[in-house]
DNA sequence: GTCTATAGCTCGATAGAC
DNA sequence: GTCTATCGAGCTATAGAC
């Protein structure tokens, strides 16, 4: 049965999987209560609204987002590859609570971009910190950013390059690696 | 007076800066004739439905791709260096055109998205054409994305890194550079 | 070619039974 | 804790006057 889990994790992941698949218009209460299998009076008791619901999943993007913020930085490859790898949309917990709250700011709540600022910020800054070069730091962030939004949302440049899985994040990598050495040879 | 033009291009004008400060779900009739000053009665008389007035946006879109793609392919900087430069949003007629119907295919419209895919193709293939090297073009097409998606869409990683204008687009020219030369060494 | 009026639907949210 | 029933607002689209 679909239904075991406890009925407030059930409509939270139903939720953001229509955030992904149908965008904000299509993640209506009633859209949300057929697939966790609860009624709309079952959803409403546990978020009073449909912005509490939208909270929820930001704070649960916040938390997720805080434990992989502090691997990225221990991570022996270092973060500009590390960011890249994981740029690569596989559906893991992490991406899809991102790209569910991506939606969420592309509808234009502020709680929503708020957050996703100040991970990209991190993100931004972690690269930096490693390379050293702002501009090569920003060009790998906005490598990342293609990828993630390339691969991850359903209608963005819609399966851009097809090609997204096979040896085409260790050309990408290769590519990190020549940028970052960049930074090194230009460092005053 | 604003509707001293024609109300058929004032409505379209109005539903496509919808889209971009909006979104899809802001969008909406009632939204788009207050702002283009024409009656419910007035816009439908020129658009059937909705789908209609989607549907001639996007095919303004493709006009105005067709152009630009004749641009880049004569451009004397290169295809790479073209779309990296156009890449920055400046509200020209195409990037606002453009928004719009990634915000389309955002919402599910699978004639947007299929169009986007074409663009996005023929992108690809010019800057491939120039560079040799698959993989450093997709980097190439991949850092233009993000830039797209950074400082067109609001809410994307919004307001990524602020400075968007200033030299910053020189810095990120001069890594396309480094890009294309690591292209010409490793050639076969 | 542009208007008003309104039908018919879907949405978010409330009330109250169980 | 979960349900059904229902209200009011906002949406798309139609009908028909001017």
């Amino acid at each position: 049965m679909s239904n075991s889990r406890p009925a407030r994790d059930r409509i939270l992941d139903a939720y953001e999987e229509l955030l992904i698949n149908e965008g904000p218009r299509g993640a209506t209460l009633d859209a949300v209560v057929a697939r966790a299998e609860v009624s709309k009076g079952g959803l409403l008791y546990h978020f009073k609204n449909k912005e509490a619901m939208a909270g929820a999943l930001i704070e649960k993007l916040r938390g997720l987002a805080a434990t992989d913020l502090q691997t990225m930085r221990e991570d022996p490859e270092g973060p500009a590859r590390y960011l890249v790898r994981s740029s690569v949309y596989v559906g893991s917990e992490l991406d899809r609570a991102l790209i569910g709250v991506v939606r969420l700011a592309q509808a234009s709540d502020p709680v929503a971009s708020d957050l996703l600022q100040e991970i990209h910020r991190s993100w931004f800054d972690l690269v930096h910190d490693e390379v050293g070069d702002p501009g090569i730091a920003r060009a790998i962030t906005l490598l990342a950013d293609g990828l993630y939004y390339n691969e991850g949302l359903p209608g963005g440049w819609p399966q851009a390059t097809r090609d997204s899985s096979p040896h085409s994040v260790t050309d990408l990598l290769e590519i990190v690696d020549v940028l970052k050495s960049h930074a090194r040879q230009t460092r005053t």
